[in-house]
RNA sequence: GCAGGCGUAGCUCAGUUGGAUAGAGCGUCUGACUUCGAAUCAGAAGGUCGCAGGUUCGAGCCCUGCCGCCUGUACCA
């Protein structure tokens, strides 16, 4: 019996009753927790809804305490329950039994749930998804962390995730910086590859694209960073841009090489954050086999795009979008196909979304990418039907998902609500809940951020509250450097707290450290939170932060390893013969009384909330709130390690109920700061 | 104009489908280390939840109207 069967008993204790007693059925019953523990474990405002309803029903006023009153004595037959007490204006507040509970969740947890690997709907979350042309920046790991940690909430809430990344390789961004090397550098596809060969760790190609991206920006601009393309290259981006697209020439080639390689350093980065995908979906596959050809017939077929004839769109398909009327100024229908006959990008990516639900009738070829160190391969598209019988390792089935996340900024949040109704016209059935977007405020950088950078302001943007980071004006934090800066931090205190570690082990727990600290700070604002980055609040390690998290599941194992194993059967069997032994129950009972043995119980209690989190987190898509969690948990558990000495406990009963709830935290935080991403070192 | 988001302590932010005395962190001030590790803990100060109405037993949360800020609203990708 886990504590969310036991709310569920009680629940239907309340319905039975509230049928019985007066007749009425509710539909909705919601549980509270009292604003103390003192003040019980659970609360039921249910009282006040009855009194509502029973009005309505016989016109006849009741007080919500002698409702509540008529209820108590239903709920006081559980076994689990202690007492019922009635508070407030009609609050039932129940107390359990903490000894008989104590006893029931300590035991060892057990494993294995929910049907088998295939029978279950998969759901598919995009997210990274940023242009093969530069390193990745903070604003991009906010993007991979959410979507990273979302699909382990999934995950550990028993669903089926498939993980893509979107690689974007046939757009402009890619073909600026291959503008960059063939106009700026005068460079041919060798001499680049000789150049990236020579590139050192410090300085790795996605850095270098970074830099000549910046570049091109201004070579753009002649030389002004805020003005406009120039017609002339406007031009030069534009041809370049159609060898990409058209594929099989020297450009095109040069252009494949240099987005792989940003593919392979940005996957670099995100596995020094723990980050993984299953497939990385190329645009340029898209395209070559022909997924919006079969996407557009499909939307004319269903009469979801209609060709104009006349006005201002005469010549395009548009998809009709009547939500919002259109001004003068502003036009209320969608461009899907230019009257030049291309597709837009909004286009291309209801195709792409048709594929990933299953829906369009295509399929890509696949080939191995990479395989991670444990051995999980990661696969990538090809337009090549042989790659994969050479790959010579077998596949999962991609796509056909039941639900998509696209994780993708808020600022995309009309195109994306475009392609859902798109597909949700095309394929009716699925409806609009197929597609979710998972929006999240960008990651930009308070003015302190930009001047430690260098950067300088002008006096307007000095009074805006925060600077929109961009990779063509190269203004930003590189996930890289913050990384290693972090990672210094960590390793001058481990060095100061266990300089007798050998240094393989320093390096390895101040990148735990440091990896805790960037998912934890990503993860502890909400989606709809713009972040306003300062180095300060980030490279912390005091307060709300993951290394604070860390570092009490760091405690808790410490504990266990000078316990010693005696001590800790000891501990186990006492509670286990709890049931059958009344005084050792009466006297766990007197542990856990009063004042402080209501700060134990507490604890106990929080823990067991975790899976109630991680259910609330899938349905809201909000990892901000596990993070939260977990942080409430660690600082409880704070607070409960500075009141109780637990290796000096004489008492065996009381020392036996230390260790168990200890044990309870351990497993809790520890999984808890795992679906963040956060691994618990040995030391820190 | 229209659509979406935001406005809560000095600063940065939480606040579940409306519930009990609105919470954290940082910063400030005061205490606690021959320690189960102080990356910690305890205490204090700090609030007209943007403004004004409304709904109800009850509103930071719902409704209406204002004020302010942000982002969208391309035959760009």
């Amino acid at each position: 019996m886990t504590l969310t069967d036991l709310q569920q008993k009680l629940k239907d204790r309340i319905r039975v009753a509230a049928s019985e007693i007066f007749g009425v059925e509710l539909d909705q019953l919601n549980v509270d927790q009292p604003p103390k523990p003192e003040l019980g474990d659970l609360a039921f405002p249910v009282s006040f809804e009855l009194a509502k309803l029973v009005k309505q029903k016989t016109g006849e006023k009741q007080n919500p305490r002698v409702i509540a009153e008529q209820l108590k004595a239903r709920l006081e037959d559980v076994d689990e329950v202690e007492r019922v007490e009635i508070a407030g204006a009609g609050y039932i507040n129940v107390f359990f039994d903490r000894a008989r509970l104590l006893s029931l969740i300590a035991r060892p947890e057990l494993t294995g749930r929910g049907p088998a690997e295939d029978e279950r709907p998969k759901k598919m979350v995009e997210h990274t998804s940023i242009n093969p042309n530069k390193a990745a920046h903070i604003g991009h790991v906010r993007n991979a962390v959410l979507g990273d940690t979302f699909v382990r909430i999934l995950q550990a809430a028993g669903d089926r995730v498939e993980v893509q990344n979107y690689i974007d390789n046939t757009g402009v961004q890619v073909a600026d910086v291959v503008i960059g090397f063939i106009h700026l550098q005068k460079m041919d596809l060798d001499q680049i590859k000789a150049l990236d060969a020579l590139l050192t760790k410090d300085y790795p190609f996605d850095y270098y694209c970074w830099d000549l991206y910046t570049k091109v920006g201004l070579f753009y601009r002649d030389g002004n960073p805020s003005g406009d393309i120039s017609p002339a290259q406007a031009k030069l981006r534009s041809d370049v841009l159609h060898a990409i697209e058209a594929g099989d020439n020297p450009v095109a080639e040069l252009a494949d090489y240099v987005a792989t390689r940003n593919v392979e350093c940005i996957l670099d980065t995100m596995e020094r954050l723990g980050i993984r995908y299953d497939l990385l979906a190329r645009e340029s596959d898209i395209l070559h086999l022909h997924f919006w050809e079969r996407a557009f017939e499909l939307m004319k077929q269903t009469g979801v795009i209609r060709y104009e004839t006349e006005g201002r769109h005469a010549g395009c398909w548009v998809m009709p979008f009547e939500s919002h009327t259109g001004t003068d100024e502003h036009e209320s229908d969608k461009i899907i196909v230019r009257s030049n006959g291309t597709v837009t990008y909004t286009g291309k990516d209801i195709a792409y979304q048709l594929w990933k639900l299953g829906r369009l009738g295509l399929d890509f070829h696949y080939n191995v990418f990479r395989t991670y160190r444990d051995g999980h391969v990661l696969w990538v598209t090809t337009t090549d039907a042989e790659a994969e019988t050479r790959a010579g390792v077998d596949r999962p089935h991609f796509g056909g998902g039941v639900t998509v996340y696209n994780v993708i900024d808020s600022r995309q949040s009309y195109p994306q609500d475009i392609v859902a109704r798109g597909v949700a016209a095309v394929v009716p059935e699925i409806g609009d809940d197929a597609s979710v977007h998972f929006s999240y405020e960008m990651v930009a950088l308070s003015p302190a951020a930009c001047e430690e950078l260098g950067i300088e302001l002008s006096d307007e943007d000095r009074a805006r509250p925060y600077i929109e980071m961009s990779g063509r004006k190269g203004l930003g934090v590189k996930a890289d450097d913050l990384i290693n800066q972090l990672e210094a931090g960590a390793l001058a205190e481990v060095e100061k707290r266990n300089p007798e570690l050998a240094d393989s082990d320093k390096k390895a727990t101040a990148h735990e450290v440091a990896v805790a600290a960037l998912r934890y700070f990503l993860l502890k604002f909400t989606r709809n939170t713009v972040i306003a980055f300062d180095f300060k609040e980030a490279l912390s390690f005091e307060g709300e932060t993951g290394p604070y998290c860390q570092y009490a599941a760091v405690r808790t194992n410490s504990i266990f390893r000078k316990l010693g194993r005696e001590t800790v059967h000891e501990a186990d069997s006492l509670l286990e013969s709890l049931a059958q032994d009344a005084e050792a129950q009466q006297r766990v009972a007197e542990v856990l009384a009063g004042e402080r043995g209501t700060e134990i119980w507490s604890l106990l209690m929080l823990t067991q909330q975790l899976d109630d989190v991680i259910v609330q987190c899938r349905k809201s898509a909000e990892p901000a709130n596990l993070a939260k969690y977990t942080f409430s948990l660690a600082r409880t558990f704070s607070r409960f390690y500075h009141d109780h000495r637990i290796l000096t406990e004489k008492d065996v009963v009381r020392r036996a109920v230390l260790i168990a709830v200890t044990k309870v935290v351990r497993a809790r935080l520890t999984a808890a700061l795992g679906i963040l991403g956060i691994n618990v070192p040995d030391q820190m």
